[in-house]
DNA sequence: GTGGTCTAGACCACC
DNA sequence: GTGGTCTAGACCACT
């Protein structure tokens, strides 16, 4: 289900949050989902619980899951992750502005960015 | 001539080597310029020395710099710049594709990215 | 007759006391009525049975009900709430005092608080 | 300058925050003053340090303070908050209805309450 | 020395 | 067994 690159240098509970942003995102997991235990999912992945834990804690500040107490941690339904998803969205295209502007800088083609996009907005559709 | 953001995430040494690549490849500095010595540049930002040692190093490494010892850093010719391009170019367009797959799945839509690709390619030209 | 809600951060036996504690406060259940036992409880809100039972135990405690062993669970004489609402609502009052006071700091205005006053006061009058 | 208070039923790492949330909002702090660091602070209070840096962390989150690596902690231009007070003010307005709707359940009269606001909100000024 | 991440192991409340 | 908090101790990158 969920995959954790060493290689990356990005921390364990930042992987693992995104990981399952995307499950979330692409409705693999279903509002009111039940997703792993913070304890499974830790042992599955050979990483200490805490690790888990601050993954959950922080997707649960950005309302993509609730957690009931003894209960388990669960999918939030569609309108809570809204506000959230919003703010990330202005940071991605940030994020963007500052990468093609490198790029620019560098010699990079108009054409080759617009060949990434097409990849993706058009993949799977 | 180079200027700091304390909230910038980034390390110091990361925004000066920015900041000075950007001077170097918009031709600001030209090839065979010297560039301010070490502890010069260190005094003006207030910070420590060691931190512009090692922007320049990596500056060094990466092709944008030369140094003479005991004679100060120096631009260097565009040809020695090409590799270290065309690798960083490469890694540019890798972590767009990551950002604009994020960006779609949250819902951005391809006219946003297409607004700041104009933005950016078709402003000072 | 009660409802839980699992998006509340609070144990489901305090909700559950809270919720009876209502209904008896409010003459809903009256004096020496008898209340759900603790299984037929359990089973219509779909949870196990100690929680109910804690429930019921703290209630007891409280002096909201009584238990007459294999009989079931009775509503309390009036007379036997006094002292305990009269401590609890100390309590309230003191977390009054804090609330208002953040609120205070935070920039929250006393009108909003007058008409939260209001319409809870006013309301059924 | 900080206190926990072991009683409290609250974890340390609120109570933290909650006082440097104080601190701050009084204007004790003010914008860009360095804060203690986590080891210094931890120490200062006889807990771990993880502790102190879950709850800067999360004051972070909130945009009360802002952290320079190898730096250490300071306090967030006024700006930088406005959006989590707003937030956190409707928390408080929401908390205070249910605090004075299970006071009236309970008896409790208007006047202490109306007593309890004039003494937060005509104190100082 | 400073913030940040991670592990290992413990304890608690809740169900 | 489940989430949540806390401790102790380690390691890393940055200044």
């Amino acid at each position: 289900m969920i995959t954790l690159d060493y290689a990356d240098k990005r921390p364990l509970y930042e992987q693992t949050k995104e990981k399952l942003r995307e499950l979330i995102i692409n409705g693999v997991l279903k509002p009111h989902d039940r997703i792993p235990s913070v304890r499974e999912l830790a042992s599955k992945l050979s990483i200490n619980p805490n690790t888990i834990q601050k993954a959950y804690h922080e997707l649960e500040q950005e309302g993509y899951i609730y957690s009931k107490t003894a209960k388990g941690n669960y999918v939030s339904p569609i309108e809570d992750r809204a506000q959230y998803g919003s703010e990330r969205c202005a940071e991605l295209l940030k994020k963007l502005e500052n990468t093609i502007s490198e790029l620019k800088l560098l010699g990079g083609k108009k054409d080759d960015i617009n060949e990434i996009i097409a990849k993706i907005y058009d993949k799977g559709e």
